[in-house]
DNA sequence: TTGTACGCGTTATCAG
DNA sequence: CTGATAACGCGTACAA
């Protein structure tokens, strides 16, 4: 690897000029600079960036964490991050957590170590482990009043599924609720409850483990008895549509189903999946963006959401 | 952040000799050694992973390169990768290139800088800009004489395809090819047609991308040819599928359809996708217990792949 | 057994 | 305008 040193040996001039040249700090005349870019282009130099981060106390890198990168609603996440990290000049440190609050703070520390120089992260124990961190920290599809958090609007979302329902005629509808500790899950369900009872549409809640135990026990009656079913994601969605199919329960005729997020996928099952689109890539970025934004910045947020129709409603 | 500097003011003795209590190296009294200790948990010590790379001119930090991350071959993959790399204390970088080289080349230059330790990369221009690195590198479903590789079998897989759906009655089989330029899709299509032609079973190879365009213009005659398609992967075979479910082709009674990789999704089209499981997760193992390896290695790592049999055959 | 001093590569300060 | 030097945090000869 070749140094400022190599190049202030070859052209014949201390480091500190060297430096001076190649980052256009300080002074340095053009004859000698003109003769350090030639010298540090045919040495072939590129600066190290570890020296750098040592001596800024800070590196060009940040942590992004994320429950499990083979869930299919991160990928594009981090790709958001990517690009706009990409863009600048900043590379992306990548942790795997599931979940686990020790392999969160096991990350925490490695982002320390490495002098990163902020985190996005999508884990939900985090907020117990991530205590006095001294790097600016985003959270995605997540909030916690201490720190700068980015979401999709959920509540609007909810409320959406259940207008669709509503206007593709259901009258009976389900809606299955996801873990009730994520705040994103929870405000979907609130948003489109309350839509629903303040239309006096009959409704029911009901959780996702136990509706995944009345599938399981291919419980078909239970899911006759509603013309519409809200899913809290397309993952879910898919379950059940594979369920209802299987039990040769006709969609969307007998009954309509809407999920949330937009994922690739929902265009291949059958039929194709109604849902309300996320941004996700663009919450990436926007994490991105809050990340290494110097000026004020706003707490919470969040970002739209739309109704895509397809063939399940 | 506290450094060894601190413990040695606190304890009482110099930097050398906390450095070397707090590495087993060279020689402590168990007394100092154990003050040292005390002094690093009570300070809440952590080493600095930065200016350790810069004194030994390598970081626990490996790049890994993919062409999309959003594509769903990958996530899988890196998360193999990345357990595999937790496991051993290395940390993952990551890069997205788009297949395109510049990215490439602008990747392998920031790991780099970096001191990465290693490098794993599944695109595929990188064979052009890998030049003369000074670190190992392992390609992941992708051979190149001059680097280690971990792939699946392959040419196995073409033949199981081509094997299954003769078992299941197929006569006039459609070969979809991928990419000419991808020796995985290569190796599929010849595994599967050399096999169908020894069986002198009629098939027609035809790329994908014409496929798709007679796809496009809706040209169920050209498919109505056939009783067996066997794709290049599950996300063109979902593609497929979808097509002949709009036009009303019952699969897999006219119809039999086989994947290759079986991607998670797989089991949630309409019919249950058919398919061959590479072991994506552990080819990413794989690929980084093979970038670590002291001693000699093979330059090619096969792996094996199976029949998944489900509803489209 | 311990401390001093140096180097890893970079940037900033300060004196010339 | 330029050069010598210190500093970032760590690990290791070498001297004591």
């Amino acid at each position: 690897m070749t140094t400022i040193k190599d190049i202030a040996k070859e052209v014949g001039v201390s480091v500190a000029t060297v430096s001076r040249a190649l980052n256009d700090s300080g002074y340095a005349s053009s004859g000698v600079k003109k003769k350090v870019l030639d010298a540090a282009r045919k040495l072939n130099y590129v600066p190290n960036e570890v020296a750098r981060s040592l001596y800024n106390n800070k590196s060009r890198v940040i942590g992004v964490l994320v429950p499990d990168i083979s869930n299919p609603y991160f990928p594009r996440m981090i790709r958001g991050i990517e690009d706009a990290a990409n863009e600048n000049n900043y590379r992306i440190l990548l942790g795997n957590t599931d979940q686990n609050i020790d392999k969160e703070k096991k990350y925490l520390e490695i982002f320390h170590q490495n002098n990163c120089a902020g985190i996005i992260t999508a884990t939900w124990t985090v907020e117990k482990s991530i205590q006095n961190l001294k790097v600016p920290v985003v959270m995605i599809d997540r909030v916690n009043d201490k720190y700068v958090s980015v979401e999709a609007d959920n509540f609007k979302g909810g409320r959406i599924q259940a207008d669709h329902l509503i206007e593709q005629g259901a009258k009976h509808i389900l809606i299955i609720a996801g873990p009730e500790k994520y705040s994103s899950f929870r405000n979907r369900t609130i948003g489109a409850s309350e839509r629903l009872n303040d239309l006096k549409i009959n409704c029911e809640v009901k959780d996702s483990i136990s509706v995944r135990t009345l599938m399981d026990k291919s419980d078909v009656k239970f899911f006759r008895g509603f013309d519409g079913i809200i899913c809290p994601n397309d993952m879910y969605a898919y379950e059940v549509l594979s369920f209802l199919n299987e039990n040769n329960i006709n969609i969307p005729s007998e009954i309509k189903i809407i999920g949330f997020d937009d994922l690739e996928f929902s265009k291949w099952v059958s039929p194709e999946l109604t849902t309300v689109r996320q941004p996700i890539y663009e919450m990436g970025k926007e994490a991105f963006a809050l990340l290494i934004q110097e000026d004020e910045k706003n707490k919470r947020n969040i970002l739209d959401v739309e109704l895509i129709q397809r063939k399940s409603t």
